[in-house]
DNA sequence: AATGAATGAGACTTCATTCAT
DNA sequence: CATGAATGAAGTCTCATTCAT
C-alpha cells in the first residue's frame, strides 16, 4: 500500500481492474478497507467508525470485511503501524541533510506537521489510539521514543546537549513529544481538522528547547545563572533587568 | 462533596443514614453517582463505562440514575469540571508559599502528580475528556492555560522568563501542559493505574523549563550563543569537547 | 366539582386555603387533579399524559395522586363520566323548549357542539376514550344511545320518524353520533384545537336527517318514489331533470 | 403481497424457503413482519404491539425488523395505507356493475363490511390510527373523502341527490363515513374482533340515505314537507297518525 | 472469495407505582 | 395526608459478527 489514506487512482485501477491479478485484487480490496477506516476514524474517530462505514466507503460488502480482517479491532490494531511507518519514513527523508541536532530536531518537528497537512485522518488515529488500540498506540510511542533516544544521545556525546546523564534521554524524548501533541491540538487543528502549524509557534518551540522558559533566580547564585545572566542581557528582550 | 471520587467512608455514612435530612440524603446519592462513575471511568474508561455499572457501584436503582442526571452524557459532562476545580484547589493550595515563578512551576508540577496519586482515575477522566466530553475538556484546557498565562505574564514582567512578546505566553503554557501529559503517561502510570512520578523526572523537567534541551550551534555566532557557551562551560557536564 | 376542566377561580380558592374544612380541601385536591388530568388529555391525548405531568399542574406532589386514585387508569376511567354527565346536563338544558323532534335534535346537535367549544379538551377525552377508557367509552356510548332511543322511540310515536319498527331506533342514534363525530373531526377541530362548527355545515346535517341523501330510482317505481319524485320537483335544486 | 395481514399458507412457503431467492425472500419477510404487524395492531391495539411481539410472529430476530423498517413508528405509518390500499381494490371490484348511485353505495357499504369480515385486523388498524399514525389516517380519510365527493358529484350530475351545491358533497361524504365507523363499532364488532354486520342493519342504512330520519313538521308547510307527508302515508308503516 | 441479510446481546431511557419522612 | 425521591420493569434501537447463497 502506497499510502494507508491516499486518496490513490482508484478509477484508473477500477478500469485496470480485470487485469488484476487475484493477489492484486485481494491487495487491492485490503488498501481500500483500510484506507476508508483510516478516512473515517479520521473524520469521526475511532468510535464512530462502524465496520458497515468502512466497507461501503471502500464499495465492498460488510461479509467481505471479514475475509481481510479478523475483526474491526484487528484492523483498528493495524492503522496507526501503518500510517505510522509512513510518517517516519516522511521525517526521515526530511531530516537527511540536518547539521545539528537543533536543525535536525526543527526540521522533523516541521515535517511532523507537514505530514499532518498531508494526512488530516492522521491525528484521530494516532491520538485516539490510546483508547482504540493501545498496543499500537504504545507500540508507536516506544518507537518515536527510541527513536528521540537515539538521535539525542548522538547530539549529546557531541557535546550539543544540556543533559548530564543517559537517563535523561527517554524522558526528554517525551517531553517533545508531549510539546508537538499539545502544540498539534491547540494551534494545529481546526473545526475538528488539520491544518497548517502557524511559523511563529515554531519560533517559540524552537526558543524553550533551547534556551528553556524559566531564567534561575539569582539567590542560587551558581556560574550557571550567571552565564544565563549574560545570556538575558546578549539575547535582549528582557522586560527588566 | 469532599472529593468526587473520594473513597469516603460509606459504611460509616450508610449506618449514619437514618438521621440524613433528605437534602443530606439527595446529596449523597449524588455523589455516590458521581464517585462511582469517576471510579469506573477511571478503571474503564467513559467508553466501557455504564449507567448500570454506575448504579450498581452507588448501590442505587438505574432509574435514580436519572433524578440527578438527564443522561449519561450529563453526567460525563460534569465528571471533569468537578473533579477539575477540585484540582486547581489542590495545586493551588500548594503553590501559595512560591517565591519564585521557577519554583512556582515545580511546586505545581509536583502538586498535579500527587494529586494524581491521590485521584487515580483523573488520569483517565482528564485525557479520556476529549472525546467523551470534549466540552468540558476545551473549557478544562482553556482554563489550565489561563491560568498559566496569567502566571507567565507575571513572571516575565518580573524578568523571570525568557520570552520577547506577550504573544508567547499561551504557546508555552500549552507545551507545558503537554510536557505534563506524556510523563504523566510515560512515568505515572503502571498498568493502567496513576503511581507516583519518579523524583528524578522532576529534575529532568526542571532542566528543560531553564535551560532548555539544545545548545545553539557555534555557526550562529549571536551574543546568545555565547553566552550559552559560556554557560556550558561553566556548568559542566556536557559530555564533549 | 363543578366542571372537570373548569379553569376555575384557582387563586380565589387558594387564598382561602386556610379556611377550608379538611374535608373541602380533599375535595379541592381531587379537583384539581381531574381538571388537570382533563386539560392535558385534551392537550396531548391520554398516550401522552404522564402523572407527572398531571400533579405537576395541579401543584401537588406526585405522592398525592394516589391518596385520590388507585392508579392512573383509575382516573382515566372516571374522566369520560364526569365530563359527559355535565355534557348531557349542558344540553338538556338547552332542549328544554323544543316543539318538534327535529327542532329539538338540531338544538342538541348545536349544543354539543357549543359544549365542545366550551371544553376543547372533550373531544380527546371521549374519542380516544375508546382506547384508553374502553368501559367508560362503552358506558357513555350506551347512555347516549338510550337517550336517542327515549328520544326517538316519543318522536316515533308522534308520527314524527320514517321508522317501521322499534327496533330501528338505536342503529338511527349510533348512526347520528357517527355522523356527529365525523363532523365534529373534520369540521370543528383545527390544529388539534377545538373550533366552532360552521353553521352551513349544521344545514347539511339537517337536509340529511330529513330528506336522506339519495333519491329513490324510477325503477321500483312505488308510490313513495313518485312522492319523492315531485318532492324533488317542489324542492327544486337539482341540477337536472 | 398479496394481502398484509393474510394468513397466507406460511408453512408451505417455509418448506419452499430453500428455493427462494434472495429477493423473494426478503419480500417474504417483509410481508411476514406487516403481517404480524397487522395481525398484531388488530388484536390488541398500536399501543400494546410491540417490535418483540412482531418479530417473534413473524419468526425473525428482533433486529431483522430494523433491516425493512426505519422505527417501528415507521411500519405503524405504512401500515393503513397498505391494507386501506387492499380495502380500496376490494371495494371497487364490487361496485363495477351498480347501475344507481344508492345501488353503489349500498354494494360499497356491505363490501366495506365483508372486508372487514376477511380482515378483521382492519377496524383498529383503521381507528386506531388517528392517533398513532396520524398523517395515514388523515391520509386515508382524504382519500374515502375525495372518493365519496367523485361519486356524489357525479350521482348529483345525474339529479341522484339530494343535494343543492357542490359545497355539500365533502360534509355528506364525511357523514356516511361517520355512520359507516359506528354501525361497524357497534354492530360489527363482537369481543373486540370483526363480525359480519346484522343484514337488517343494512335496511336502516338505506332508510337514512333515502328518506331521512324526520318528517319535516306541518308548520314549515311546504312543498317539500307536503310530499314528505304524502309519501309517509303512501309507504305506509307510520305508527299513528 | 464476495455478498448482504440475519442475528441477538446489550445499552439507554421512561414512567407508573411505592415508600420513608 | 402530603411529599418527592427511589424503584425497576420494560421497550426501542444499534451494530459487530455470522452465515447461507
Amino acid at each position: 500500500m502506497d499510502s494507508v489514506a491516499g486518496s490513490a487512482p482508484r478509477e484508473l485501477r477500477v478500469r485496470r481492474a480485470r487485469r488484476m491479478t487475484r493477489e492484486e485484487k485481494s491487495q487491492f480490496i485490503r488498501d481500500s478497507l483500510m484506507s476508508a477506516a483510516a478516512m473515517t476514524v479520521g473524520e469521526q474517530g475511532y468510535a464512530n467508525t462502524m465496520v458497515s462505514t468502512i466497507t461501503a466507503r471502500a464499495k465492498v460488502a460488510q461479509g467481505t470485511f471479514y475475509n481481510y480482517f479478523e475483526s474491526k479491532q484487528a484492523l483498528f490494531d493495524q492503522l496507526l503501524p501503518e500510517l505510522g511507518k509512513e510518517m517516519l519514513q516522511f521525517i526521515r527523508e526530511r531530516i537527511a541533510n540536518a547539521s545539528t541536532a537543533l536543525e535536525r530536531e526543527e526540521i522533523s518537528f516541521k515535517a511532523f506537521f507537514d505530514f499532518l497537512k498531508k494526512h488530516p485522518e492522521f491525528y484521530r488515529i494516532l491520538y485516539e489510539a490510546e483508547l482504540f488500540a493501545p498496543t499500537a498506540f504504545r507500540d508507536h510511542m516506544d518507537t518515536i521514543a527510541r527513536g528521540y533516544v537515539r538521535f539525542l544521545r548522538t547530539a549529546w556525546e557531541r557535546g550539543e546537549l544540556n543533559i548530564k546523564d543517559e537517563s535523561e534521554l527517554e524522558p526528554t524524548g517525551y517531553m517533545l513529544m508531549g510539546i508537538r501533541h499539545y502544540l498539534c491540538m491547540q494551534y494545529a487543528r481546526k473545526d475538528g481538522k488539520s491544518v497548517a502549524l502557524p511559523e511563529h509557534i515554531v519560533e517559540i518551540y524552537k526558543r524553550l528547547i533551547t534556551d528553556g522558559i524559566f531564567t534561575v533566580p539569582e539567590t542560587s547564585a551558581s556560574g550557571a545563572a550567571k552565564a544565563r545572566q549574560s545570556r538575558a542581557e546578549g539575547g535582549g528582550g528582557g522586560k527588566g533587568v
